[in-house]
DNA sequence: CATCATTTTTGACATATATCAAACCTGTTT
DNA sequence: AAACAGGTTTGATATATGTCAAAAATGATG
């Protein structure tokens, strides 16, 4: 698998934000949760395209998705951006700021989201308590640096059709954790912006939906995608020039 | 800057790996550097071309950079690898494991290197017990973040030419931050490694660098670098199509 | 429903980079 | 010194993808 597929346990529905379930999957003690509640998790909600945070942003806290999605990106000072990921519910964001206390990317909601902040000293200083939860946050990082490690090896050795079934077949993946259709689903992003993320551009993604959907790998109606042929899209990465 | 160039301070020369400064520079307490003998570090010493850890490995400790270089590789299944980074002295290697418990991507020495191995476990239990320690760790970690996404910006939407400079000045950087000469250096790895890096061809590497040697930008001579216009080579940079 | 703005698709063409091939270095071994 | 291997440079050509432009689809708004 090219591109990790964070780890996730969707349990009962949580209306009120249970962090050892939902942010924080992990199994903890009695006292370990009740412990955890220290971290009094605040949530807040996002319309399409607002900004969880900025460039620049102090950095004061984590964000764990509750629900929706977002995408996040740099800006580079002539003016080019990059989309470095999309993120949906129960993944973690706000990573890159540790480092430097400024945020050093922007992350934007795809669509309607509701996202559990998560004071990062807090979190720290239950982390020396709880040891299961510093391993936890670990990994957590740990996962993050080799899914851009996933990117890297995608940008800089795939061709675009290539790049787009990686792209496709991660997103499917990634909704069957969630325990959603694993071959139907809606694109949160626009052609441009899978353009930025896969380092193609927009006309480029077109054609490359067309032409599975001309070879009878998937189905594309705009936004709504449907994965006709899941071997048949697996195939087109191994099937690369050397 | 685009490529982050990670903080590091050489102190005296240092034949006992003293952890405090060149392992891990951060201002201790008397104590909490007595404390951090406990990690009771190993040095191990590679040549050329020998392993530091594959793919697939057990994971069990970070390596800290006491002196060489090292490549860091991904090896997909259909052959392919990508380097994903290359690391010099008083840099940490093996982050991308911890999620795991297994190395995702093997590690090379470039040049005969000596690392200072720091037992995982160890680590987390006295970054329980020393704060500093703690936020240090996830600052390497976050930074870690922070320069896999400034990578994935350059593949993702710099031209060959743009990425080579990129490159070069980071490394100058990094020599810079070591009080070595900016200016001039030798590169430790071949045309094909820092092909896979950037995302082009070993040609196109080698032409990108005659044609800076043309603009008087560079001198090369195989792997010795001399960056003859610091402010012409940074200019290629913001020069980019929109 | 008509209009408008935005996004997406498709086409024709341009170009950056890959590919293939040969010559040239550089350092090492005999 | 000669021969060799591996890396590097350079050239000729192919090709994937970008660029520019227009049409088509979609969704929002009055």
């Amino acid at each position: 698998m090219l591109l990790p597929v964070p780890t996730y346990q969707s349990k009962s529905a949580c209306s009120s934000c249970n962090l050892a379930e939902i942010c924080l999957p992990i199994n903890l003690s009695e006292f370990e949760t009740y412990k955890l509640d220290e971290l009094s998790p605040v949530k807040r909600s996002f319309s399409r395209s607002d900004y969880l945070y900025r460039s620049g942003d102090k950095f004061r806290s984590l964000f764990a998705i509750h629900s929706g999605s977002f995408k996040t990106q740099i800006l580079h000072e002539d003016g080019r951006e990059q989309v470095t990921g999309f993120q949906m519910t129960g993944e973690i964001i706000g990573l890159d700021a540790i480092s430097t206390d400024i945020h050093a990317c922007e992350a934007v909601a795809l669509e309607d989201s509701v996202v559990c902040e998560l004071p990062f000293n807090k979190l720290e200083a239950l982390s020396r308590e709880i040891p299961t939860l510093q391993r936890h946050l670990h990994k957590i990082m740990s996962r993050e640096i080799v899914r851009d490690q996933g990117i890297m090896l995608l940008l800089g050795s795939m061709r675009a059709e290539e790049r787009l079934a990686a792209f496709l077949l991660n997103l499917s993946q990634r909704f069957a954790a969630r325990g959603l259709p694993a071959t139907q689903f809606e694109l949160r992003m626009s052609r441009q912006e899978i353009g930025s993320y896969l380092g193609m551009k927009l006309e480029t993604v077109s054609r490359a939906f067309s032409h599975f959907q001309a070879q009878g790998l998937i189905s594309v109606k705009v936004r709504t995608i449907e994965i006709v042929n899941l071997a048949g899209l697996q195939a087109c990465l191994n099937s690369s020039r050397q």
